[in-house]
DNA sequence: CGATTTTGACCCGCGC
DNA sequence: GCGCGGGTCAAAATCG
């Protein structure tokens, strides 16, 4: 990358940025994503205007330096925005010299180009994006022509006519554009919030990651507060959730303990409003330890409610208002009563939502005392063969290999989430935004619930490769599971990475940095991601996955949450899931077993403790 | 007999 | 204020 390209990129936060990128802008592929001039290409969109040449490939430089609360008229100022040099820079050396020169001309168009000869009317097409177009071929016209009223009057009528013609095709087309710009400016916004949220995991990593944490684990949940010796392993699997999920998970422990010193008499009834959380800390930065030792927590038969509010220090209410506790709903097909996720539960209720004929089982993880993670179990009115699990908390013990992976995945979405509702000036929260910024990739997968009472973060791992839910080019998050003849992600699971862990790698790696500037050029489409991580293939980013994947302890971790998210091997519609884990990793030895003991209703006697653990 | 599940009751927040 | 629904408790039942 040209040194002046004036890109401020941290090259380790954007690594999953291909992937988002590509997922709204894949039909094209020579994009250079600069940090607020997205380049797209506008080829596909000039076929009324270039039959005389070939199509030149516009980059328009749209300067996107544009909040959440941009509207329409901040794009329709875009195009008079000129490209700073830096990013000519960037874009030329990017692209070959002719492509370097067309962000000038287009900037250019708002200006009359009635003296350029006809090729330019391709950029009058694609450039002006509101506007002016019509008038300039309208000017154009009278003036080439310079025919007299009286002599052509009728030719002079047909020729407007034909103008007319065009005019309406072009606005057509800019409409067409403006649509895309809201596009690129919402994927922008995307894009820049998960930059944001990554290089802020980052800085927690870094802030964290010279710890060795194994013997501090045990005492510390917040990573935030864990001072370590180097870290010098290589990737070992955290034994503890990420605790980003601050204003769900971590605030949680902290609402128990609080409440566990107030119980009111008899029954303990302080519960866990929402507004009891304390919210002093910003979204996804982790807050002081949370004395859950001290407290039974989850206790067999004291489970203290949160306190009241009475007892909370004073919170700023609006910031309440988003620090509600995340939830992570994930959606698997699956028979078994439970999926599988490596941990421990314990069933403690049952109730009847409403809705929905299948009732609702309510799990707790019984891997440590006052561990207060807990989750719900319910199949889908709709479609029974689908389970929804919805996890809220984060685990305050060591977790299995097996349970690695979907603890990550869901903490990370979690925090996600959580980030990405900081407090914004209206409050308001885009779905889509978080969605794509959750999995990028497969945005139709992930769907942000902002609805009270508790933000959800749904992980749609039951679509099938319908074109309608996928009209982009094959999701390779989902091929593995769809295709049989795409059993590559059983010799090599981290085919998945990129998409269904691209948050959890990034929160379990340590390779921060590898990712070069210059990797921003190798940036590939998420179809061919899959393909690049490959010992052949010199891509840094698939070298960490390559690194990452041969540690066995990840492989296991990955193997669970891979199982788990296939749900019940027996069932599916295709039967190699029942391999993936056995053949990714010895060490799950048991979460490969999503045991399907024939027992469908999920009212049975299902011995959901064990089925993800060797004793069943 | 201990661990776990079941299930009715209870608590609480929220909307009307 | 009341009813509804979600979430949890805890005694009883069941399991291994």
């Amino acid at each position: 990358m040209a040194k002046g390209s004036g890109l401020s990129f941290d090259p380790d936060p954007i690594k999953p940025i291909p992937t988002i990128l590509n997922s709204f802008l894949e039909p094209h592929n020579n994009h250079f994503y600069p940090r607020n001039n997205i380049f797209f290409n506008f080829s596909s969109m000039e076929s009324t205007y270039n039959n005389r040449s070939p199509p030149p490939t516009i980059q328009f430089p749209v300067n996107l330096n544009c909040s959440t609360t941009h509207h329409d008229h901040d794009q329709e100022q875009h195009h008079h925005i000129r490209p700073d040099i830096d990013e000519m820079d960037f874009f030329a050396d990017k692209k070959n010299a002719t492509n370097s020169e067309e962000p000038t001309t287009a900037n250019d168009s708002d200006r009359k180009e009635s003296n350029t000869p006809p090729p330019e009317l391709d950029f009058n097409i694609n450039t002006a994006l509101h506007l002016l177009t019509a008038n300039t071929y309208s000017d154009q016209s009278l003036v080439d022509d310079g025919l007299s009223p009286n002599s052509d009057d009728k030719r002079i009528k047909s020729e407007l006519v034909v103008l007319q013609a065009e005019l309406e095709r072009m606005n057509g087309e800019n409409r067409l554009l403006r649509d895309m710009l809201n596009q690129v400016k919402n994927n922008y916004n995307t894009l820049q919030m998960h930059m944001m949220t990554m290089m802020h995991q980052q800085q927690q990593n870094q802030e964290s990651g010279q710890r060795e944490g194994k013997s501090e684990e045990v005492k510390h949940q917040h990573h935030n507060n864990q001072n370590g010796h180097g870290g010098g392993g290589q990737v070992v699997p955290r034994q503890f959730m990420d605790l980003g999920l601050a204003a769900g998970a971590a605030s949680e422990a902290e609402e128990i303990s609080q409440s566990s010193s107030e119980g009111r008499s008899g029954r303990e009834k302080s519960r866990s409003p929402a507004n009891n959380i304390e919210a002093g800390s910003t979204c996804g930065i982790i807050r002081e330890d949370s004395p859950e030792k001290e407290s039974p927590g989850w206790g067999p038969n004291k489970i203290p409610r949160l306190g009241n509010s009475s007892t909370n220090k004073p919170v700023d209410q609006a910031t309440e208002a988003t620090m509600r506790k995340a939830r992570v709903s994930v959606r698997a097909r699956s028979e078994a009563p439970m999926i599988t996720d490596g941990c421990q539960w314990r069933k403690y209720g049952q109730k009847m939502a409403k809705g929905n004929p299948c009732p609702r089982a309510y799990y707790r993880c019984t891997m440590a005392a006052g561990c207060p993670v807990r989750k719900q179990v319910q199949r889908c009115a709709e479609d029974r063969t689908i389970l929804i699990t919805t996890y809220e908390g984060t685990h305050n013990h060591p977790l299995p290999p097996a349970a690695m992976g979907m603890a990550s995945t869901t903490s990370s979405a979690a925090r996600m989430l959580l980030s990405g509702s900081m407090p914004s000036a209206d409050g308001l929260i885009n779905p889509n935004f978080f969605a794509r910024t959750l999995l990028p990739c497969s945005s139709s997968m992930a769907t942000i619930s902002a609805s009270a009472p508790f933000p959800t973060v749904t992980l749609d791992l039951t679509q099938s490769p319908n074109p309608l839910q996928f009209p982009r080019p094959p999701n390779p998050f989902q091929v593995p599971f769809s295709n049989p003849t795409h059993n590559n992600i059983l010799a090599n699971p981290a085919a998945l990475l990129p998409q269904i862990f691209g948050q959890a790698l990034y929160n379990q790696s340590k390779f921060s940095g590898l990712q070069s500037s210059q990797d921003l050029e190798g940036q590939q489409h998420p179809s061919t991601m899959s393909s690049s991580i490959n010992p052949s293939n010199h891509n840094p980013l698939a070298d960490t996955v390559n690194a990452l994947t041969s540690d066995p302890n990840f492989t296991a971790a990955l193997a669970a949450a891979i199982t788990s998210l296939i749900g019940n091997p027996g069932q599916s519609s295709n039967g190699t899931n029942n391999t993936i884990a056995t053949t990714t990793t010895p060490a799950n030895n048991n979460n490969n077993s999503v045991t399907n003991n024939g027992n469908n209703n999920s009212n049975g006697n299902n011995k959901v403790t064990n089925s993800s653990f060797p004793a069943n």
